[in-house]
DNA sequence: CTAACTGCAAACGTTTTGCAACTTT
DNA sequence: AAAGTTGCAAAACGTTTGCAGTTAG
């Protein structure tokens, strides 16, 4: 199940492409963003710091939004106080398990939110956040 | 267009049936709801104060808090750091507009999040929120 | 009289910022 | 050398909390 292999050389690449200096700490970020997935600002501070105490809070932050700025990752607010990154900034959508605290992708096709009746006129889309809350049943 | 005639006693009742004592505060913080729609906390605060000053910043949170416990409202996060509270705590759905930052409901039968295919087996439906940014088209 | 509520100010957790030091090209 | 990046610590942001005083039942 780590068959996605992805290579730092690549990530590297990638930043590139998007016209972003590919320093250790963001190839680091972006890699375990990458991999790991869905994780908060916080944690994936966290778990680099303990692998390579190499990345202050302060880059973490300003990494994730040059990123998202540049369309490389998606943020998804769970609840009120709380962000994701999200590996994927294709156009997808997020079943939140409120018990585990994980998300998990729903494929964009599964949803056509471009497709409303209401749709206002004379207006863009810009994107559509779908966090669909679920649980474990109720024990009793 | 203010047909919806909503009357401070029938506040005050609703709060009753819910559990909650009707106080002043709060009956002003829901009635401001119930006729405003869509307004963040900070921005009832103000709006409260600049009419009544009779309002604290934590009773307005304390006080959108519970009526959000009981159901009587909803939050709608619209951006990383942005909660607005939305009077109808029925389900439904958002545009958001993040030119105007304009909440615009959407009925919930126009969307059907419970019936995805992939949906995950054993788990408890518990919300969906489902926010579509919209903006100006670019004059360009 | 008791329980509940309010307001203040201080604390909170998360995110952002200013700036000096350090890399990178 | 110039431009860009980092890390620290401080500040900012929205929100919550502890507690003393007030109000309601």
């Amino acid at each position: 199940m780590k068959a996605q292999g992805i290579e730092k050389f690549q990530i590297e690449q990638e930043l590139r492409d998007k016209g972003i200096q590919p320093t250790a700490q963001r190839v680091e970020v972006l890699y375990h963003l990458r991999t790991g997935r869905h994780q908060t600002a916080d944690e994936l501070f966290e778990l680099l710091n303990e692998e390579f105490s190499m990345v202050s809070r302060a880059t973490v932050y300003n990494t994730l939004n040059l990123m998202k700025d540049r369309g490389l990752i998606g943020e998804v607010v769970v609840e009120p106080g709380k962000s994701i990154f999200d590996a994927n900034s294709h156009a997808h959508y997020h079943f939140y398990n409120v018990d585990t605290k994980e998300l998990i992708d729903i494929p964009a096709d599964q949803i056509c939110v471009t497709c409303l009746p209401g749709y206002p006129a004379g207006k863009e889309f810009l994107g559509a956040d779908v966090i669909i809350r679920i649980g474990e049943r109720a024990p009793g």
